[in-house]
DNA sequence: CTCTTGACGCCGG
DNA sequence: TCCGGCGCCAAGA
């Protein structure tokens, strides 16, 4: 197992249920050399993890996978775009800050 | 070594 | 807003 793998599981297995984070913000946190090698991770070694908390920067998730992830993301209750094409990254972005809990969206804003 | 392929992202028209 | 094009970089042929 590559330690690039390790380090980009170990962050998709971090995001919080009802969260979400973009490929280019998952690259950022592993770190990984671009946003288009994570996901080759989790195309190959994906399965175990939540990979559909991992989505486009615009917020819609790649095309073949578009029906199965929405459904997921909508059943634990992640805050979905009002035209439902989408995730509203506004948010469901999860704040990966060290130390800050991250759970809950504000429901406020 | 060169060329092609992507679960991507940004910018210009 | 909706494309198209280009940069990016690891892997495989």
């Amino acid at each position: 197992m590559d330690d690039l793998v390790e380090r980009v599981l170990e962050v998709v297995e971090r995001i919080p249920s009802g969260r979400v984070l973009s490929y280019g913000d998952v690259a950022e946190l592993a770190p990984a050399p671009t946003p288009r090698d994570v996901g080759q991770v989790l195309r190959e070694r994906g399965a175990a993890a939540p990979w559909w908390r991992v989505l486009r920067a615009d917020g819609t998730p790649a095309p073949h996978l578009r029906d199965q992830q929405l459904a997921l993301l909508r059943a634990e209750g992640t805050p979905m775009s009002p035209f439902g094409e989408g995730v509203d990254l506004r948010r469901a972005r999860w704040d990966a800050a060290p130390g800050a809990p991250g759970e809950q969206p504000s429901l406020f804003d």
